[in-house]
RNA sequence: GGGGCUGUAGCUCAAUUGGGAGAGCGCCUCCCUUGCACGGAGGAGGUCAGGGGUUCGAAUCCCCUCAGCUCCA
């Protein structure tokens, strides 16, 4: 039986039984900040055992892709992947254990054909009630285990929440891949027994205070690996022989060279490589970009890990999107999101991959010069803070450098190492843990308000009306339900029916007002609770308010107008973007304002001067040619046919709202927000910038309608300015200006040149007047305001051709006072510092400075000291003169 | 989310306690030569990432912002 038929099977044993099949939800968690990533088929189910939204049905079945990134350091060996498929089926308050067991064992030994012998069973310390379960469908008592809280409790994920026994089915492959140990059973940590389904029986709702509750309708949720699954079926000692993994396998010993079941070493390093581009192709496909944070971060290390390994079996160049590619052919009938992105998986695998083997050779470099200072310190061994400073800063593994030590004959502390490792774990975490409990307290805060917030009625209307009459159902101040509030309170407010547009998808909520006849509050923002009901935050500015009112709620239409304007330009503009740029354009993410909005769309070249005004063009033909927008509500799986774009991270229920532009539509898109009819409404686009924020990823900010004009006013009003000061009409400013530069330029090096000039004429007439003092020569002067650079030249040209003498030149430039002195090398020799001398001189007209002792600068405070400052330096020679002086060596 | 490092010419990088912005490669012009990274002379090219502060004076010190690299979660 062949992967595919096992997963084929399975959904449609479930189907039989009453379970309605969902798809596998993407690798990013929806709206759920807690998680990284998809970890267990029960992520996309949680919402409906929360209650806090009602799933399409009470029996679910799913094949769910997950990413766990607890256990990579030991991939490689038989069980641990870091991307897996989970099979599941799911009872929301339906059925419990005993179905859950009877259809897990009859689909084992019925469908997978498994031979009941091999099958293990493991239950909770006191599950009698499983254990009779499973006696009854016929497995021996002696093959049904009790294991403890460790093995055989689920949950609750993190302090409080649902929670219950689990029971699992072990496959036994055999005493040959054991321990050989006689106490081996299930959950040895020898290859010999794998555990491939676990039943959680989620019957409990456990407190904060650590109390189990019975829950009044418990739920079943259960995950069988298909990997696993796949290898107990196919009689394989692991999942890497089984057909998911024999044709990526066979991939990386062609490009290798090598065989795979020869070495171990070469077996661990080859498994690595294919788990690895398993997830690489997987976490792109599903948006996940590289980068030094979250999501981007673990697709990083997978893949640098990946290409580490691929080394280690030869492979010198980029190699990893071959492995990456054939993944994609193995896997894109099951999940067509690998076809779609599959140029992006490409792309940035191998950019990525370029990237490391670049961060390896400067890191290769470091390590020499490190190796280097070490031998000629005469050490033996590297010092651990370098070793990880080689790491941690720069991204070199220790490994790595352990292994070029040891070409020269060196070692390096490893105990030092995992030490500074496990300081740096602790920094991280200890701040983790702060912000933690952070956000928990603001999540509490609001959580009791909107977390399980449930109503019954609530109906949202704004899509086809701006105002309507509704009543009021909830009033929540300061986390608390209450029942009247009077003016000056902040309130929040939930109604039977709405037309305000609560935040989501990127488009900000509506602000306007609610009103009865006793009051009236101002709504200046409009968001909604986890469980999508709708809240309107406001004050109340008149009278006061009470549940059961009935109201006239009514938005600020300008502004909705203004948001519907941008909305259905990102749909224009992402349009647009896949007409210039290729098809492989996303929206990434967007942000949906009166006055503008932002797009992120994924591309990984840069985006040209000439595109960004072909992509502005065709958004403002599209807009001229007053296309009509419409939207209707269609099933998922036909949105899914018509391949109407849906935002990757988006969660969309079992019917959509698409909203098409033009007919034919040439923008069909599945979104809930608001729009305009027509894309004449719009009125014009300009885009005010475009950048890269990110590996692919770009940003465009634009604006259209009343603020497009009036950026586009406001740019014409500067324009006609600036022609005005430059004595123009705006056509020729452009001409004029460039005129204007090359005449200052000229101007400036003129001006340069007199300045030269003058200072050659002074610096003649300035070497008649030097005078003597203890025997020296020496020369301070005033000069006519120079530039620093040019003054600079003038003591150069002094210090020269005086030969030996100490030079001091004053000037007032820009009001400011300023000094230099320069010495000769003889006078220097013989103690005579420009910094000690300038420092006095400066003193006097209020100012200090320093420098080296052949030059030296200075500013003072007091230019009508400047001459008296420059008289100084006759008595400052001469007094060093007269004391000893110390001889320098 | 929390650390570490980096940002100077088109590229790779220098610049001692704060005191004169540089080298190599590349580019342009000329000369000498014509096999290899020829050789020689001259030249252009810099908001020292951006902003603020300290100072007579900041590439250098302090603060903020941005970008890149990197590790941890």
């Amino acid at each position: 039986m062949t992967s595919d038929e096992i997963r084929e099977v399975f959904l449609s044993f479930f189907e039989q039984k009453g379970h309605r099949v969902i798809p596998s939800s993407s690798l990013i968690p929806h709206r759920d900040t807690s998680l990284l990533l998809t970890t267990a088929g029960m992520v996309q189910i949680k919402p409906y055992f929360l209650g806090l939204q009602k799933p399409p049905g009470p029996r679910l079945a799913s094949c769910q892709k997950c990413f766990r990134t607890t256990d990579i350091d030991s991939v490689g060996n038989s069980k641990h992947l870091t991307l897996f498929e989970m099979l599941g089926n799911f009872s929301v308050g339906d059925y419990f254990k005993e179905e859950a067991i009877s259809w897990a064992w009859e689909f084992v030994i019925e469908y997978l054909k498994l031979p009941g012998e091999r099958l293990w069973i493991s239950v909770y310390l006191d599950d009698d009630a499983a254990f009779a379960c499973w006696r009854q469908v016929g497995v021996p008592a002696e093959r049904i285990l009790r294991f403890g809280e460790e093995d055989n409790f689920w949950g609750p994920t993190g302090d409080s929440g649902p929670c219950g026994p689990c029971s699992e089915i072990h496959y036994d492959h055999g005493e040959e891949f054991g321990c050989g140990r006689p106490e081996c059973k299930p959950n040895c940590e020898c290859g010999r027994f794998s555990e491939i389904w676990n039943l959680v029986f989620t019957q409990y709702n456990q407190t904060t205070d650590g109390k189990r509750i019975p829950l009044p309708k418990p739920n079943i949720n259960t995950g069988m690996g298909l990997e696993r699954t796949a290898a107990a079926v196919q009689g394989k000692p692991s999942c890497y022989e089984t057909d998911i993994f024999l044709p990526l396998i066979e991939r990386v010993t062609q490009l290798a060279g090598k065989g795979y079941g020869e070495d171990k070493d070469i077996d661990r390093a080859i498994r690595i490589v294919v788990e690895h581009s398993r997830g690489i192709a997987f976490l792109i496909a599903d948006g996940v970009l590289p980068s030094n944070e979250g999501r981007g971060y673990v697709l990083r290390r997978i893949l640098r890990r990946a290409s580490l390994f691929g080394k280690r079996l030869g492979l010198d160049r980029p190699f990893l999107s071959e492995i990456t590619t054939a993944t994609v052919s193995r896997m894109n009938q099951v999940y067509p999101e690998l076809i779609v992105n599959r140029a992006m998986i490409d792309q940035i695998t191998k950019a990525e991959e370029e990237k490391f083997i670049g961060t390896l050779e400067t890191g290769l470099t470091l390590v020499e010069e490190l190796i280097e200072e070490t031998m000629s310190q005469g050490e033996r061994s590297l010092p651990s803070e370098q070793v990880f400073r080689l790491y941690d800063t720069h991204g070199f593994p220790a490994e790595l450098t352990a292994e070029i030590a040891r070409e020269r004959g060196l070692v390096i502390d490893l105990a030092g190492f995992e030490g500074e490792m496990k300081k740096q774990q602790e920094r991280a975490r200890a701040t983790q843990k702060k912000a933690i409990q952070y956000l928990a307290g603001t999540i509490k805060g609001t959580a009791s308000v909107t977390g399980n917030l449930k109503v019954d009625r609530m109906e949202f209307i704004g899509y086809e009306t701006t105002a309507c009459r509704g009543e009021i159902v909830k009033i929540i101040v300061e986390e608390q339900d209450v029942t009247s509030v009077s003016k000056g309170s902040e309130v929040n407010i939930i109604l039977n029916k709405t037309p305000f547009y609560g935040e989501m998808g990127g488009q900000v909520g509506d602000t306007g007002k609610i009103s009865s006849q006793r009051g009236e509050v101002a709504i200046t923002s409009t968001t909604r609770s986890p469980s999508d009901v709708i809240i309107h935050h406001g004050k109340v500015v008149k009278g006061s308010i009470s549940t059961g009112d009935e109201v006239e709620a009514k938005i600020d239409v300008d502004r909705r107008l203004d948001i519907a304007r941008n909305h259905t330009a990102t749909h224009l503009l992402q349009y647009a973007l896949r007409e210039i740029l290729g098809v492989h354009v996303y929206q990434r993410g967007s942000s949906v304002e009166p006055a503008g909005f932002r797009f992120d769309f994924s591309h990984l070249a840069t985006v040209s001067e000439s595109q960004l005004s072909e992509i502005q063009g065709l958004v403002n033909e599209k807009i001229r040619q007053n296309l009509p927008v419409k939207s209707k509500l269609v099933p998922y799986d036909q949105a899914k046919a018509e391949e109407a774009i849906a935002l990757f991270e988006e969660k969309y229920g079992e019917t959509v709202r698409v909203v098409e532009i033009g007919e034919p539509a040439l923008s069909t898109e599945l979104c809930g927000g608001t729009h305009v009819k027509s894309t004449g409404e719009i009125g014009f686009f300009i885009m005010m910038s475009e950048a890269s924020i990110g590996t692919g990823l770009h940003r465009i900010e634009a604006v259209t309608g009343r603020t497009a004009e009036a950026v586009a006013e406001r740019n014409s009003a500067t324009l006609k300015s600036i022609a005005r000061e430059l004595k123009t009409v705006p056509d020729e400013v452009h001409g004029k200006v460039g005129v204007l530069v090359n005449e200052l330029e000229s101007a400036h090096k003129h001006s340069l040149w007199l300045e030269r000039e003058l200072s050659r004429k002074i610096t003649e007439s300035l070497i008649s007047q030097v005078k003597q003092a203890g025997g020296i020569t020496f020369l301070s002067a005033r000069v006519p305001p120079l530039t620093k650079s040019v003054l600079r030249e003038m003591g150069d040209i002094l210090r020269s051709k005086l030969k030996s003498a100490v030079i001091v030149l004053a000037t007032v430039y820009n009001d400011n006072p300023s000094f230099l002195a320069m010495v000769t090398p003889d006078l220097v020799a013989r103690g005579f510092y420009a910094n000690d001398i300038i420092k006095k001189v400066a003193k006097v007209a209020g100012g200090s400075g320093g420098g080296k002792s052949e030059m030296a600068q200075a500013g003072g405070k007091d230019a009508t000291r400047l001459d008296e400052a420059l008289d100084s330096v006759e008595s400052i020679i001469a007094e060093k003169t007269s004391s000893p002086v110390k001889k320098e060596d």
